[in-house]
DNA sequence: CAGGAAATTAAACAAACGTTTAATTAACTT
DNA sequence: AAGTTAATTAAACGTTTGTTTAATTTCCTG
């Protein structure tokens, strides 16, 4: 099902990659991805066939798929169904955070909706996840830890737009929130944690009997 | 300070407006716009200078800013802080929702940041609406509503965040939660609604003293 | 109604775009 | 080592890009 790329074809979806999340798809000429690649400019039609499926590439590289977490999550016993959420929602901060550029690369191509290629997986990839994540929350709602009305488009979209904001503003974020002046990688860990703190809170309060 | 624009001049702004949020500023040309208002090319130079200089009259004419709404908030002393601040949270969704074009460029741009006046204006607005919405915090926190500690970027990515996603994903989201085939403008009104009582209650969880 | 400024137009501009071509080099097989 | 395929190249292709030009029309003022 996955294609294997060569070094080459790989240097070219990293390069593209990297330049579609800076400059946008159209912002960014295959002239700039082979020069920045060290690598004709031919070999992009030669090895993708086109600009677009060069995007495509990039999109069928990075998908999220969640189902196996779930899958994983949902046979193990000894965790509590809140306890499988907290560690789903983990997964997403890690995974969006993971895949910076192609997470802003979506971000994008969300809004400008004209490959129809690119627009059917990313139709598909939100089923999928949303599927997944319904299952979870179904168990939960069984065992009765979770309250019966929850609209879960709604929840991720707090999710998934909150890690996201955080993501596109992290340059933002960073100089008016590093007051000790920590390495980029430090400064992401104590992020990722206090995102982690502050979504499970949102997720605890969304899910949980009371209002 | 604000510029006054004649007719021709609006249509050109609206139009561009629809285009960008489409198809993104680098995907959409001058004719494109020009041709769609029924308005010569040359126009878009004539009036604006350049389609950089009326991407950011765009950006000058939609630029959100709170700080009235947070100032009379503020004055009003009928209401304690978690009611203003629902009233904030509401006027950030009402907003978002009448200017749909204008945020899904906001947001692509806030990805791709090439135009350095844009890159400053959007600086600024942050800036502007963090310094609002902190005053309105601390006036709870004085008086004991809301907890001490509260990270209000965390927050403000929570609340932009879940709106914006919710916005481009406002069709996905219609073709599944849709039952009775509501009108469109029906539809929006009962999300909006939705999405008020969803944040509210996500800020209830965040500002109130438990954990 | 004459005259000068503003608005509008079609055409032209060079530059950049994605893709293709045809020629050359590299790699691998027998 | 010859022969075949794959990889790589520089150049050229026809479009499209944003902007400018110079000519014309429209508008308003005196």
């Amino acid at each position: 099902m996955k294609p294997e790329y060569s070094a080459k074809q790989l240097q070219l979806l990293d390069t593209a990659e990297l330049l579609f999340s800076r400059k946008g798809f159209d912002g960014t000429s295959v002239r700039d991805i082979a020069e920045e690649a060290g690598i004709n400019t031919a070999m992009i039609s030669y090895y993708f066939g086109s600009k677009e499926k060069l995007m495509e590439a990039i999109f069928e590289r990075r998908s999220l798929n969640i189902r196996e977490k779930v899958d994983g999550l949902l046979k193990n016993d000894n965790l509590d169904s809140f306890q499988k959420l907290y560690s789903l929602l983990d997964e997403y901060i890690e995974k969006i955070m993971q895949q910076k550029q192609f997470n802003r690369i979506l971000l994008c191509e969300q809004v400008i909706n004209q490959n129809p290629a690119i627009v059917e997986m990313m139709a598909k990839m939100k089923n999928r996840n949303l599927s997944s994540i319904n299952d979870l929350i179904r168990r939960g709602q069984k065992e009765g830890l979770f309250k019966k009305q929850v609209d879960i488009h709604l929840m991720m979209s707090t999710l998934i737009g909150t890690i996201t904001h955080i993501l596109i503003n992290l340059e933002f974020y960073k100089s008016s929130h590093n007051p000790g002046s920590l390495s980029d990688e430090e400064f992401e860990r104590v992020l990722k944690k206090k995102l982690s703190v502050h979504i499970k809170t949102i997720f605890k309060a969304i899910l949980s009997h009371e209002s």
